[in-house]
RNA sequence: GGGGGCGUAGCUCAGUUGGUUAGAGCGCUGCCCUGUCACGGCAGAGGUCGCGGGUUCGAGUCCCGUCGCUCCCGCCA
């Protein structure tokens, strides 16, 4: 027989009644009752329940047995007495008289209890990470994890795509996220950065000439964490094509995630054919770059019934400014005072002054509230024609430019159907957001600056391109990149291009967000001399695998999906990473330390 | 860097308007129990109330500071 086991824990069945076994596993309960003692021995297959009375000649090893610790049992398995069958279990129909039991792995007390359902501090279960990873949920969601990467991987083959491998050690690159850095101990003072992505490894691959990749690619980026952003580091499903245009990458990509969506998601609805929302109009409707389409709320402009009305504050702001706009958000079924009032003082916990509201109930079909009585009935009745609602409904208003109000109308829209239950939760919802801006004005620099990648193509003809005027703000400001994301359930997912693939334009590009020849050469010199020497039209995306697995597993945080994460200061509990190095690894690395007060 | 929430036994939490020896469940220790699967019963150990300072006759409770965790903003595809 096996040193430690003839089968594993959640192996037997009634057909393998009467065989001598041995079974190695984690003590997951014990139940003593004295005269019985049973035990649920748990490994990674399942549970079965081990059982000894005093006739056994290991009883009393077996008492003194508690939870965790490892243990090897032999023993015979036996039909459990009529009426004690648990259905629950696979494995429950039998279980396996002790004959002798092997400690093989003691445990001290648990800083915390593997058994049970019980919620434990991120501290705790970080810092004693094994002990959190064999609970029933997490061991679920890291082999989710591995089941829908080989899925992806199996889709990704067959879609004709290579997977490659880049490096990890690379140059730190001006554009995007603050870079990891390492040390080179062969080059003084130089260091070497971790990849944000590999970006452009996979544009050099295209350019190499293997038309199509892929890989589960490590990431690494030095910014401060979010429930759906680990620190430091995540993974992509890294993609890029050659010779296609942006369909060609939507036809490619959507069906390896709707595939895998739809083998995962536990029977919930995926969208059958991903719509694709322009920029402006995500914007618009939903005062989101990354909608949640699960809300069927679409925000309307309705500034006509304000202009010149008796609401003072909003006509005054629309004769204001050109610019500015009166936005309506609808609220189907949100017709009473006490819901208006609710979302009017979390608009005031918002930090906004409030928010304007009409509703319509029994009696005062033309609409009741402070701010009808302003407008009147006959604008009233033309808001509700326009946004199609009526009596039982509400409505909440949102007046100044737009730009600036979507950073409130967005997460408005998102409360109201949260709070009316209007968002169907039961389902995947994608949409790509499609043209987006290619620059955008910063505030903070007072300049302009590319909004997203700047590898994206811009999205008019080369020439055009070329011949523009860098002070001609508006039209540069109109521009539009070939760029797009893949959004589902209100979490980005992705971002990809068609990249530029022309040094012309790339120059012209860089130019007129202010970067000058040099820089470029200085920072791009190895993908500018590539795009000089015969660079097909490629483009690519990005998925999140981090976000994928957390959506497909229902998790809220992406710390539930990883295997080894570390906490929101980007420490590792477990190892204790980040930590200090000895005196002789800074001098062999040229390093002198340069610390902030502390006191 | 900024804002919100939390911090009481190994763990999860309760703790009244500030008032005597700070409680419960799980876990732990000991005893009892031959059919449980959240087994049950009895007894017991275990607490600088995150830390520092202040107000007060008296602080887990009020005030100030600080540290830790977390969520968000900034930042970031």
């Amino acid at each position: 027989m096996h040193r430690y086991r003839s089968h594993t824990c959640g192996a037997l069945r009634d057909s393998d009644i009467g065989k001598d076994v041995r079974l190695s596993g984690w003590v997951h309960r014990v139940r003593d009752h004295g005269g019985v003692l049973f035990i649920d021995l748990r490994d990674h297959y399942g549970l079965s329940q081990v059982v000894a009375d005093p006739d056994s000649p290991a009883f009393k090893h077996v008492e003194k047995l508690r939870a965790e610790w490892v243990v090897k049992i032999d023993g015979k398995v036996r039909r459990r007495p009529a009426g004690t069958e648990n259905a629950e279990l696979p494995t429950g129909a039998v279980e396996i008289y002790i004959n002798e039991v092997e400690v093989l792995g003691p445990a001290g007390e648990l800083p915390m209890p593997v058994f049970g359902d019980q919620e434990y501090p991120e501290e705790v279960r970080l810092k004693y990470r094994f002990l959190d990873l064999r609970r029933d949920r997490l061991h679920a969601n890291i082999m989710k994890r591995g089941a829908i990467i080989d899925s992806i991987r199996r889709r990704m083959k067959e879609g004709g795509f290579f997977e490659f491998q880049t490096p990890i050690l690379t140059a730190s690159s001006p554009e995007g996220a603050r870079d990891f850095l390492v040390p080179s101990r062969l080059h003084p003072g130089k260091f070497y950065a971790l990849p944000q992505a590999p970006q452009q490894f996979k544009q050099l691959t295209m350019i190499a000439g293997f038309d199509r990749y892929f890989q589960i690619a490590p990431c690494f980026r030095d910014e401060d964490a979010r429930a759906d952003r680990s620190p430091g580091e995540f993974y992509q499903l890294d993609i890029e094509m050659s010779f296609v245009t942006q369909d060609d990458v939507f036809n490619a990509v959507e069906p390896v995630l709707r595939g895998v969506f739809e083998e995962f998601a536990g029977g919930k609805k995926v969208t059958p054919k991903f719509p694709m929302i322009p920029y402006a109009d995500a914007m618009r409707d939903y005062g989101s770059d990354k909608p949640d389409l699960r809300n069927p709320i679409k925000m309307q402009n309705v500034s006509d019934a304000f202009r010149g009305s008796g609401f003072k504050i909003f006509a005054n702001i629309l004769a204001a400014d050109a610019k500015n706009e009166v936005w309506a958000i609808p609220a189907p079924t949100g017709g009473n005072r006490a819901f208006c009032d609710r979302m009017n003082s979390w608009a005031q916990g918002e930090g906004q002054p409030g928010l304007g509201y009409i509703f319509w109930r029994e009696g005062e079909e033309s609409g009741a509230g402070p701010l009808a009585k302003n407008i009147g009935p006959e604008r009233t009745k033309q808001i509700a024609e326009q946004l199609g609602i009526g009596v039982g409904d509400a409505c909440f208003f949102i007046a100044g430019n737009p730009k600036d109000f979507v950073k409130f109308a967005g997460p408005a829209r998102i409360r109201v159907g949260e709070e009316l239950s209007l968002v169907e939760k039961d389902q995947f919802a994608f949409c790509w957001i499609v043209d987006f801006p290619m620059y955008e004005w910063s505030e903070q620099d007072k300049k302009i600056d590319f909004s997203h990648n700047p590898f994206s193509m811009p999205n008019i003809e080369p020439e055009r391109f070329l011949a523009l005027d860098p002070n001609d703000n508006d039209t540069i400001l109109g521009l539009k990149a070939v760029q797009y994301d893949i959004i589902c359930n209100g979490i980005e997912l992705s971002s990809g291009a068609i990249r530029n693939h022309r040094p012309d334009v790339m120059k012209k590009a860089f130019a007129i967000a202010g970067y000058p020849e040099e820089v470029l050469e200085e920072k791009f010199g190895g993908m500018l001399r590539a795009l000089s020497l015969g660079a097909p039209p490629h483009g690519g995306i990005a998925p999140g695998i981090d976000r994928i697995v957390m959506l497909l597993c229902g998790e809220e945080n992406l710390r539930e999906v990883v295997l080894f994460p570390m906490n929101q200061r980007a420490e590792d509990l477990l190892m204790g990473a980040p930590s200090e190095v000895s005196q002789k690894q800074l001098r062999e690395l040229h390093i002198r330390l340069s610390l902030p007060d502390s006191k």
